[in-house]
DNA sequence: GTCGATTGTTGATCGAAATCAAGGAAAATA
DNA sequence: TATTTTCCTTGATTTCGATCAACAATCGAC
C-alpha cells in the first residue's frame, strides 16, 4: 500500500516506446536531444495501487507518462462523497501545464509504472517545442471530449445503463480496434466501489446490476476481477450507445 | 427562431474588445497585421435563441467568438435523452481545432452575438501563431476543468445541491470577482427545461428546488427570469461548495 | 384586447436506486 | 494453517426524484 519503488532511467527507447501512440504522451514529441535532456531528469517509479500521484490539495511538482496501469483522477466533497472524473492508461500524460491550482487527486487504481520528470524540467521544454505543446493540447482535447461524453452518462442514463458503458469504456481500451460483435476479455482495473465512484451509484446497484448481466449471458466474471464479454454488440445495446 | 443578421465586420476594436478577458477568445493573442488578416474574412452575427451553431452530425465549417448571450453545448441520445455538457459566455471560443467529428450540438440558449472566422483562415493562423494556440490551449484547458467540475455535481449531488450550484455557477460568471456574501441580480440565461437537461433532472424537480429556495428566502424570482440571490454565502452552503 | 401556444408550478402516485442489514468469498496477515 | 480484514453479493425497506396530471402564467400573433 505503500512501498515505493524509484528506478533512476537510462533506457531511452524503453521510457518513450509506449508514448507512441494516440497522440498522447509526451516523448513522441522530442527529438533525440530533447528527449536526452529529459531523460538526465527523468526518473521511473513502480507504484502500488492505491498511491497517491497528485494530491487535492497541494500543486504537483512533477509530471508523468503512465507506463502501465490505470490511474483514477476523483474529486471529493467535504463530506466525503467522492467521483471518479477522469480515467487514465497508458502512454496518458499526467499533470497539469500552466496552472497550479487544480483541485483534483491522482491516485493509482492498479499497480502503475511511471516516467516521471520534474515540472521546471519539462515546463521549458513545452516553452521551447511547439510539436510539445501541440501533442499535450491534444491530449486535453481529447480528455474534454471523454469528460463530455461521461457527463451524458452521469446525468441521463439509468443504473444498467451506466454499468453496461462503464465495461463498453473498458474493453474498447483493451483493444481499441475491436470489432463492435467479437468478444473481450480483461481484468477490471477497478474495484465495485471505484466502479460506483466513476458511475455515480453505490457499490450495492453496481454489483446488482454485474450480477444481472451475468445472469443474462451477457458477460461472465470469475475471481470479481476477470470479466469474459461475450457480445459487444450486446454490452453497446446495454449501453444504448 | 429563425431569423439570422449578418454584419460584416470593418470596426476590429470592437470585434476584440471582448476577448481580452480570462485568456478565452482568440482576438487578444494576435498582433495587428493578423487581425487585419482575420478581420478580412470575419463577420458579426446576431443569432436568436435556439438557433444552431454547430450541429451533432456534421463537422462545423467555421469557428467563433461569443460577443455577447450564452450558448449551450448539449449530447443526445438516440431515444432524446439530452444532456448540456457545457456553457459558453463571452468572450469564449466556439470550435473544435484539429478535429472534424465531433458529436456536439452549440445552440443559442440566449439572443447571441458572436464573431464567425473561416475554419480554414483561423486554423491557417493558428499553424502560424503559437501564442494562438496556447490561447486555446488554455481555453481547453479551463473547459476540462468545468467539465470536470460538474461531473462531480452530476454525478454526487442531490437535487437541491444542484439548483444551488446551477445559480451559483450563473450567479459567479455575472460578477466573477464576487464576494461570497452580497447579493447578485441576473436573468436566468436558461429555460427550467434548459436547467434540467443541464443538471441531469427533469423539470419538475428543477421547478421545486427552485421554489424552495424561494419560499426560504435564499433568493427571489421575477417573471420566472429575473433572479436576486440574497445571500451569496447562504447559497454556497445549499450547493455544498 | 382575445386566442392559442409555450413555459412554469403544484399535487398525487410510482419506481429506481439508496440505505440498512446480513452473510459469503477472497486476500492479507500472522 | 488459522485469523482477520477487505471486498463483494443478496435481501428487505425506504426515499428521492420521475412520472402522470391538472392548471396557472407568460408570451406572441392576430
Amino acid at each position: 500500500m505503500t512501498s515505493r519503488l524509484d528506478i533512476h532511467n537510462s533506457d531511452i527507447p524503453v521510457l518513450c516506446r509506449a508514448c507512441e501512440a494516440r497522440h498522447r504522451g509526451v516523448c513522441g514529441a522530442l527529438n533525440p536531444q530533447q528527449l536526452k535532456e529529459l531523460a538526465k531528469t527523468s526518473t521511473r517509479k513502480a507504484l502500488d495501487s492505491g498511491i497517491e500521484l497528485v494530491s487535492e490539495a497541494e500543486p504537483a511538482e512533477s509530471y508523468a507518462n503512465i507506463l502501465s496501469g490505470v490511474v483514477k483522477l476523483t474529486k471529493t466533497m467535504a463530506d466525503g462523497r467522492q467521483q471518479i472524473v477522469g480515467l487514465q492508461f497508458a502512454p496518458d500524460f499526467i499533470g497539469r501545464p500552466f496552472r497550479d491550482e487544480n483541485m483534483i487527486r491522482a491516485e493509482a487504481a492498479t499497480d502503475v509504472h511511471v516516467c516521471a520528470f520534474p515540472k521546471r524540467a519539462l515546463d521549458r521544454m513545452i516553452a521551447q517545442s511547439p510539436e510539445l505543446g501541440h501533442r499535450l493540447h491534444l491530449q486535453a482535447l481529447n480528455e474534454l471530449d471523454e469528460a463530455r461524453d461521461w457527463m451524458l452518462t452521469l446525468g441521463r442514463k439509468t443504473a444498467a445503463e451506466k454499468v453496461a458503458s462503464f465495461l463498453h469504456l473498458i474493453a474498447r481500451h483493451v483493444d481499441p480496434e475491436i470489432e463492435a460483435k467479437g468478444t473481450v476479455v480483461f481484468d477490471l482495473p477497478l474495484t465495485r466501489a471505484d466502479i460506483a465512484d466513476f458511475l455515480g451509484l453505490t457499490i450495492e446497484t453496481v454489483s446488482r446490476q454485474i450480477t444481472k448481466l451475468r445472469t443474462e449471458g451477457v458477460i461472465a466474471v470469475e475471481n470479481n476481477r476477470h470479466v469474459t464479454v461475450f457480445s459487444l454488440e450486446r454490452l453497446e445495446d446495454r449501453a444504448n450507445l
